[in-house]
DNA sequence: AAAATTATGAGATGCGCGTATCATAAAGAT
DNA sequence: ATCTTTATGATACGCGCATCTCATAATTTT
């Protein structure tokens, strides 16, 4: 079963009265903890939207789903992004520029679920598995497939994957983690470095797919 | 007061004796357990090494504490790395050699490191912060700088930066999150797609220093 | 060998998270 | 208006981590 799609069969089937009302309550509350910083727990967003923690438990059984909502919502536009440029090059600025300023902007969200993957995959390693949520973290590749579409013809297939696949290292939170922790960049510097990265990345394929054809 | 300062000499002030023998054997059962996937908290490393909770505590005061120790071991060759060849694209693939294999074979260690730095991020943030170890991090700044050192000439200062900027991203565990659990790549593949990345950004660079001049 | 120092273990305590129970309050149906 | 259903809150419990205390064992010093 999966738990993300009750979820949102039950938030659908009630889009109105307290169970929605409760639900939307506690979101808000927990987006706007996060922005500030806290990974909150369910504890603490119950005690900050001022219903109890039984109630709070009611509708996010564990932290996990409670950052897994979260980062729905945070994902936004970003999910709805799409490119009609001819050019492969263009569409990955394209994307950059949407995308990364907004995963700056929540960046502790993101954080907190890379956080969260990175704790199920060391559960899965040790195979406690409980029955969380199973965050998703995979909309990139669908993402950068897009933008290697335009290359098509010019590419192999497995050129175009590699290149998707490249791509994916300079986009996300881990980008942000690297150049702002560790090197203390500023956001507009990364998402520079990212942007400079990234075409960089899309020439080499294509001057590749050039010779090779 | 640096913590990691006061292990360190305390483990070189006492090199033998029970001291030594406790904390030594409590690292190689830390680093077991963490090879075997788990991040293990302070008591499961004591019950693991038949230590009382009480010792391993006084060796270790934290889970944080712990990874931290077993980072430095698993760093190893990693931090010895040096490169003499005369060109940056031999460097940069004689790092990633060295390197990535290193950090997929401890990459439990090395990801439940990458937890530890984000817990302490959102702690900062939230202006919780404790007197944790304070992961370090930045090893890639320095192994880096040294890669792009054969390009003092003919690129800018600013270009040599951004190069190797943008190359940390291309090297370290979030390479491995990124196409081992997303793209569900094998190491091998991993390691093959982010040695082509760090070529072509290097290339890229390299490009753009000749038609700058 | 005896005394002083130091390391260790067993247990108790506090704290936070997640779960379960049960009574009350609110909303909806007849 | 009454009854049924559903949501909520208060409380208590179990569990694991981290800390503290104190007695015992091991090691070092004299």
């Amino acid at each position: 079963m999966d738990v993300s799609r009750q979820q949102n069969e039950s938030a659908a089937r009630a889009e109105r009265g307290p169970r929605a009302r409760t639900r939307k309550l506690m979101l808000e509350t927990a987006t706007r903890l996060m922005q500030s910083g806290i990974t909150p727990s369910v504890s603490e967003v119950a005690e900050a939207a001022e219903v109890s923690r039984a109630t709070a438990y009611r509708y996010f059984p564990s932290q996990a789903a409670l950052v897994h909502a979260v980062v729905d919502e945070a994902l936004g536009p970003i999910l709805d992004w799409r490119s009609e440029a001819p050019d492969a090059l263009t569409r990955v600025a394209d994307l950059l520029a949407t995308a990364m300023p907004r995963i700056d902007e929540f960046e502790a969200t993101f954080k907190a679920a890379l956080k969260l993957s990175l704790d199920q995959w060391a559960q899965r390693q040790a195979g406690t598995l409980g029955n969380e949520p199973q965050l998703t973290r995979g909309h990139r590749v669908e993402l950068l497939r897009q933008v290697t579409v335009p290359l098509e013809g010019k590419l192999s297939t497995e050129a175009r994957e590699q290149l998707a696949q490249a791509l994916s290292l300079v986009f996300g939170v881990e980008v942000l983690v690297v150049l702002k922790d560790i090197w203390g960049l500023s956001a507009e510097r990364a998402q520079s470095v990212a942007e400079w990265a990234a075409a960089a990345l899309v020439e080499a394929a294509i001057r590749e797919g050039q010779t090779a054809a």
